[in-house]
DNA sequence: CTGAAAGCGCTTACAG
DNA sequence: CTGAAAGCGCTTACAG
């Protein structure tokens, strides 16, 4: 590798003292313009580059923020991924994975000690690790900064959050546009906040149209594949079989699919099924699936540099908080009531 | 947060010097038995961990390595980040990520500033970064060690490669006991070394078989769902029509099956379908789809923990290289050819 | 088998 | 607006 030049490099080629080359790198007000121009010429020309550990020794920073999940779907993840790491590369900051299971017993132990071993400044937490107060309140008596991917909540200081109840209750008055009135819902796993949103959604629109929700018609599932094919069987064994199915995500309403498949109901002519987060699947399964797309990846972007900010204490000029919209996305597997 | 121990308040419980800790954190050979197990009770009681960023500074290691990718299939993403991880989860490395354009202009400018800013210690490439050779040489200037999920190559020192030619062979071979001789391939993207290889084992069985390739037959695809579709689309409306058709990957096969549905094509009884990967939409899609699963978490565990042990110095009780079978999933999507 | 000294490349705390 | 000194928590290089 080639020669690194150092601070020491830096002040001596541009005639300062080291104290000086720091100030300028840092960005402290305390410089005379004019040394500054020096002091940055000779940085390009050296092409010098702080170094991390010796910065982060002395000023307890690691520059570091983490990202912890609980890998809830493959496709959420890695847009999760995509947007911090964009944060992050505008900044001195790396981006350090930890995958936790949010139900083991040592969760907490874990968690804190990764945290610890690796320094890190800050965390960013997404559901449902987002939704468990006992991990919160652990990081929190650790001191460092918290960036949840969640829904609005007051007594957090940094979120990004969708509306999920919005767009259930958008997508709901589409279902409800095309004649259905009964219809069933496949609720999603119940330590994500986001499943109760969704239901609440959900029901609103209901209301608001004047249509009961039968009980039978309210299945409890897990975001699972094998979770919406089961529940399919359920519900499509009745007598009254609903004539749309709300998943509340796509991989339940490919597994609403495969099982209407094999019993030869035909989508959307008989059944009209819905999913929720537009992942691959929605697109690529036929018929393709109606859905809901939240902005994941600008909404982590946001996520981790709010974080950023945070931990720089430079959090005036930025929003710690903000709601993404999402967008409706209406595909194949969605159509007029039969008559 | 609470009081971090360092090593000089281990060196005084333990009653020992500093030095004698250091030798015992690094599992340095020269420590009395007795000593070690004084100071090894003095690190449990006082919790201690060894500061990274200290470490790093003196040492010149950072304990970072970089996993760098192509967003290729965000399954196949995932899956070597959880393998990744876990080998990183037992050492006192971290995973750091990068996502890059392999054919955009500033790549190598990109990829060296990014390990140089890191100071990275180590990078792993998947493909088809791993195919990359201009890349491949400017990263071999840093004179770190590249850790590569690749094919064999012997003038690599550490890769974690699969079996994709003698899977795709072996698919094959299944494909041609089930009747079929008028077989379509759609290769896949042209940068991946993988492509090669599956089309490769592919062509084997055939001329074991005695089976001519039909030019007509032979598809460019790109690995993407709208390849497959539009692919299907010309090969299908061929007079002469194939009964089944070998696709590179799984999305591929999405599409041809959607095509399929469109075109009122049943399969398995009118068209058999494989693909690869085993990614989600493989079984979550109906007809499931016939494939080929490789242990990709496996490989990236081996990949990371090679790396890491290449970088310890301590590589002699690690195998650098090694091939990882294949699985063939038979699914639903693969049927007798039509008589 | 063990330790005392020096120093990695920065920032902190202080002085002027 | 600028700098000299000290020190972060380790490992290196050396000595015994």
């Amino acid at each position: 590798m080639s020669y690194k030049s150092t601070i020491k490099d830096v002040a001596f080629d541009a005639g300062v003292s080291i104290k000086t080359v720091s100030r300028v790198i840092n960005n402290e007000p305390a410089v005379a313009k004019a040394t500054k121009t020096l002091v940055l010429k000779s940085i390009k020309k050296l092409q010098f580059k702080p170094n991390k550990d010796a910065q982060g020794l002395r000023s307890k920073k690691s520059f570091l923020i983490g990202l912890l999940y609980d890998n809830p779907n493959k496709y959420y993840l890695s847009d999760v991924q995509s947007g911090s790491l964009k944060a992050c590369s505008e900044t001195n900051y790396n981006l350090v994975l930890q995958e936790c299971k949010n139900n083991s017993a040592n969760l907490i132990t874990k968690v804190i000690n990764f945290i610890n071993l690796a320094n890190l400044n800050g965390v960013i937490l997404t559901p449902p690790l987002s939704d468990n107060n006992k991990l919160i309140q652990a990081i929190e008596t650790l001191r460092i900064p918290i960036s949840f991917i969640a829904p609005p909540n007051k007594s957090f200081e940094i979120w990004s959050s969708a509306t999920d109840s919005d767009a259930a209750y958008a997508l709901t008055n589409k279902i409800i546009a095309m004649g259905h009135s009964n219809i069933a819902i496949i609720k999603g796993h119940k330590d994500h906040s986001a499943s109760k949103l969704r239901y609440q959604g959900f029901c609103k629109s209901l209301e608001e149209h004047g249509i009961k929700l039968n009980p039978t018609n309210e299945l409890q599932g897990n975001f699972s594949f094998e979770s919406g094919y089961k529940l399919a069987d359920q519900v499509l064994k009745k007598k009254n079989r609903p004539t749309a199915i709300f998943c509340s995500n796509d991989s339940m309403a490919a597994g609403v699919i495969k099982y209407c498949y094999q019993k030869g109901i035909s989508i959307p002519d008989q059944l009209s099924v819905t999913g929720f987060d537009d992942s691959m699947i929605a697109q690529e399964i036929w018929p393709s699936i109606s859905t809901v797309r939240q902005p994941v990846e600008k909404m982590a972007e946001h996520a981790a540099k709010s974080l950023i900010a945070k931990i720089g204490g430079d959090d005036s000029k930025q929003n710690l908080t903000k709601t993404f919209k999402s967008e409706l996305i209406l595909r194949e597997s969605l159509g007029k009531a039969p008559s």
